[in-house]
DNA sequence: AATGGGACCTGCGCGC
DNA sequence: TGCGCGCAGGTCCCAT
């Protein structure tokens, strides 16, 4: 799924083939992806402007334009973003003056897309917790402190800490060997340290990698990312612990299938 | 207040 | 062979 190192991969991507590009056209073969405004207004403020930056809050992607407003992307969970792009499975195509088009995927239909003035008003946003790589040691034991949740969904929560999901918290608490049911308040000082030191590495690895492809997330090329081959637990039920050879176990914990090693973490 | 479940969607893999 | 069903998970929303 897009989780943070998706979305980065997706940002050094299109930094690199689309800033400067200018809007021609916006094919939309399917609105219900546009958010916001309505897909006739959608087009209007896009056509025309210059693509300015790129830039990453979490898990969303913000296209910065030459007018002054943004392009903002959520990719959910089947959001694809392909260039150069070919038109055949995109909801929106969007087309530069150059000749070439940028390809919105999305298999589900649960993506967003939307323009605005400052997407730093977007309520989702705003409401974001720190970034992993914003945090100081201090600042995420302190953050552990008053929590009694589960440690899993936790770091899953937008609100807490942003821009993991599903996959790296089930990696980064293989790597601290801590169980995804412990709760947070719970842990050791030395275990939410480790903590701290894997969430940082699994996301600096999986960037390193372009990001894990598994459904349907692909890079800007279309191609996949490589981090699959490093995954520790997430997708291995029944296969053995790389670590201790006892095989991965798969659990529901808030609702989500939980990965890991019960001999490894504890 | 925190937690759990359903809703949003589609396509895939499974069992019969 | 083909059909129906469960499941995948980011986020929101509602109920408890």
């Amino acid at each position: 799924m897009p989780e943070l190192p998706e979305v980065e991969t997706l940002r050094r991507e299109l930094e690199k083939t689309i800033v400067g590009k200018k809007f021609s056209g916006v094919d939309i073969k399917q609105a219900k992806v546009i958010r916001d405004p309505a897909p006739v207004e959608f087009k209007k403020r896009l056509i025309g402007t210059t693509v300015k930056d790129i830039l990453r809050k979490a898990k969303v992607l913000i296209v910065e334009l030459s007018n002054g407003s943004s392009l903002v992307v959520h990719l959910k969970m089947t959001g694809q973003l392909v260039y150069p792009g070919t038109g055949k499975n995109a909801r929106v195509s969007f087309s530069f003056t150059d000749g070439t088009s940028l390809d919105f995927n999305d298999q589900r239909l649960f993506a967003e897309l939307r323009v605005m003035k400052d997407w730093r008003t977007l309520t989702f946003i705003q409401g974001l917790g720190p970034e992993p790589f914003a945090l100081t040691r201090e600042g995420f034991l302190k953050m552990l402190a008053s929590k009694k949740t589960k440690i899993k969904p936790l770091l899953m929560d937008q609100a807490f800490i942003s821009g993991i999901g599903n996959l790296y918290a089930a990696e980064a608490l293989f790597k601290a060997r801590i169980s995804p049911a412990r709760s947070a308040h719970g842990l050791t000082d030395k275990e939410k340290d480790s903590l701290f030191t894997a969430i940082k590495e699994v996301l600096t690895d999986a960037i390193k990698e372009g990001g894990s492809s598994v459904d349907n997330y692909v890079r800007l090329s279309g191609k996949p990312g490589g981090y699959v081959a490093y995954h520790a637990v997430y997708g291995r039920e029944g296969k053995p612990c790389l670590s201790c050879g006892a095989p991965i176990r798969r659990i529901a914990l808030g609702g989500r299938g939980t990965y890991f090693c019960s001999r490894c973490q504890k």
